[in-house]
DNA sequence: TAGGCGATGACCT
DNA sequence: GGTCATCGCCTAC
């Protein structure tokens, strides 16, 4: 099982530097959070319900949920499907569809255009119509390719969650202006 | 069927 | 640093 788990934190390291194209904007991903799945009580899928269905199914499928009513967010459901794990996209820089991105997200810094999970799902035009879609499939949700290999990747506790809040699943590229963040849930104790 | 709560972000002091 | 908007989903009744 460990190995299991340690495969989706794999996952989620080789995520950073791609580019993840949403809808004619384009970034680079800077920041991702693990999920572990049924072995993870911080994951939606620690609970097998109908909107967790999905990552028990196809790894490279989207995953896309409504949080606090506003803000949509993005993941990529990893497999292997026995644990049913999940990468959550935190935040990334525009690289291409700038003046689209700007359009949505309204007058904030470029280094904040999808800086967050929410703004990030909101530069890109992330909605639940894209739920499920395939990733690896060149449509207008798709991850694209290594841009360039982060130079240093460092690794810190999930924010926002309020249990197995301090699994140190959080990756990020060291540096980049684009990363959010870190703040804790104040019901992780 | 009703109530509680959250993998957030923006704005306030 | 703290507060709050806002609604879909899950759980308990």
């Amino acid at each position: 099982m460990n190995d299991e788990r340690a495969q989706v934190a794999d996952f989620a390291r080789s995520l950073l530097g791609r580019t993840f194209t949403g809808h004619g904007v384009a970034v680079r991903i800077s920041e991702v959070e693990a999920y572990g799945g049924v072995t993870d009580p911080a994951s939606h899928a620690y609970r097998r319900t109908e909107r967790s269905e999905i990552m028990y199914g196809e790894p490279w499928r989207l995953y896309v949920y409504r949080s606090y009513g506003l803000h949509w967010c993005v993941n990529i459901v990893t497999g292997p499907a026995s644990i049913a794990g999940a990468v959550l996209l935190r935040a990334g820089s525009v690289v291409d569809g700038l003046a689209l991105a700007r359009e949505r997200r309204g007058d904030v810094p470029d280094a904040q255009l999808a800086r967050g999970p929410g703004n990030l799902g909101h530069a890109l035009a992330i909605t639940k119509a894209d739920l499920g879609v395939d990733v690896c499939e060149t449509t207008s949700v798709h991850l694209g390719p290594m841009l360039s290999t982060p130079e240093k990747i460092r690794s810190g506790p999930r924010v926002g969650v309020s249990r197995a809040a301090d699994v140190p699943w959080r990756f990020w590229v060291a540096g980049d202006p684009s990363v959010s963040a870190y703040r804790r849930n104040p019901r992780a104790g």
